[in-house]
DNA sequence: TTTTGTGAATTGCTTCACAGCA
DNA sequence: TGCTGTGAAGCAATTCACAAAA
């Protein structure tokens, strides 16, 4: 019954979006919403939610819709995140810093539980707030991840040093990369790598900007 | 001349990443680069790379390869990059502070010039370190998109307060927003719209580790 | 009626393979 | 020979449109 043959990587991409999207609406109490309803406030058309979520199995009811507090849970098996899961971060920089403070990964199932940095300086000392993780020298990697059954690491340390870190990390045991480098980083094809550069962002919306009509 | 019709959005996306190892390759002085190698850099086809490259013109010498120097400036003129164009940040908490101390922006052509927050307590602190901005309130904005004729923008506020942020931008006369807030944005179809979602990262990567035979 | 799930048609993107230039 | 640029072929994703279910 495995369909998880062929299914295009965007649908899985926009699956995180359904998931985000019907969590809203559970919050304001909808307790069924259509493949129209649930596109248009995500700029999808109706066919391509119904399409996704057929890629999956059979989560809806004709003539009624998706019982949005059924699809949610379904998605999140889907997706993995029905648990909550331990991920490690990479580099006590801003960004780092940053990430570790912002609310939304453990929010959504993802908790960090290590921070490592290369610098002496840094290592030992507290990342801020109540928080009482320590920064640890990626040495101890190995160790923690098999501790904390750790799988997702966040890469957030300079562009010079990602490759390093990464393997670092790879040999450490994690499976998964999310990484903030703006290097396109080299690994076996076991492990999944997400890349986020944000200078790409911006210069995506530069070329829009060109590109529209002034 | 203008080529710039039905250019796939695949192939813009990918420019950007050319630009960027094509500057790896500037900084360690190669002078010329193949498809192949430039492909092979960020694991895609050379036929991918000469594809994507010719939706913008003619830069390869056939026995040669591509100048470098001479396709790192062609693709900022295409990009828009060529010059330095000035953005706004709207939300100075930790996200937004880590996002202003991150050097990649500035080194890629971008400056943030303003910064803006709704919170009474923030608005005329000084951000971290030498730079000399104060957090500004929104209301401020479209007098300094004008003076320093702003045309992209950065939205890092919590999703709740993401869509009404972003029409005070639009309203301002911004043109390009790069949204890191949970949150699918209704905008005029004039405006371009880019969004990061941290945790739908994590979750994609989440998903291929279910997915993959361990 | 309303709305799903899904084959079929369509559109879009990538890969192939080769002519032409250096 | 080495390498680009590009039509043609092949593959992937989206949209259409309708039978079936409530």
């Amino acid at each position: 019954m495995a369909k998880s043959d062929n299914i295009p990587s965007p649908a899985v991409r926009r699956l995180s979006l359904y998931l985000r999207q019907l969590e809203v609406f559970h919050d304001t109490d909808r307790r069924k919403v259509s493949s129209r309803e649930l596109g248009e406030a995500l700029g999808l058309s109706d066919a391509q939610v119904r399409k996704d979520l057929a890629y999956f199995g059979q989560f809806g009811h004709p003539g009624i819709g998706y019982r949005v507090s059924e699809l949610i849970q379904r998605v999140r098996q889907i997706l993995g995140t029905d648990k909550k899961s331990n991920v490690l971060l990479v580099g006590a920089g801003n960004l780092g810093r940053a990430l570790i403070a912002y609310r939304g990964f453990s929010k959504r199932g993802f908790e960090v539980v290590a921070v490592f940095d290369n610098d002496p300086k840094l290592i030992g000392q507290k990342m801020d707030g109540q928080n009482s993780m320590r920064i640890q020298s990626l040495k101890d990697m190995p160790k923690m991840v098999r501790q904390h059954n750790i799988r997702l690491g966040i890469l957030a340390v300079p562009g010079t040093a990602a490759q390093s870190a990464a393997d670092t990390m790879i040999a450490a045991g994690i499976r998964g990369i999310l990484n903030f480098a703006p290097t396109t980083l080299q690994a076996d094809t076991a492990i999944s790598v997400s890349s986020v550069d944000l200078a790409v962002h911006l210069e995506q919306l530069s070329f829009q900007l060109g590109v529209t009509i002034t």
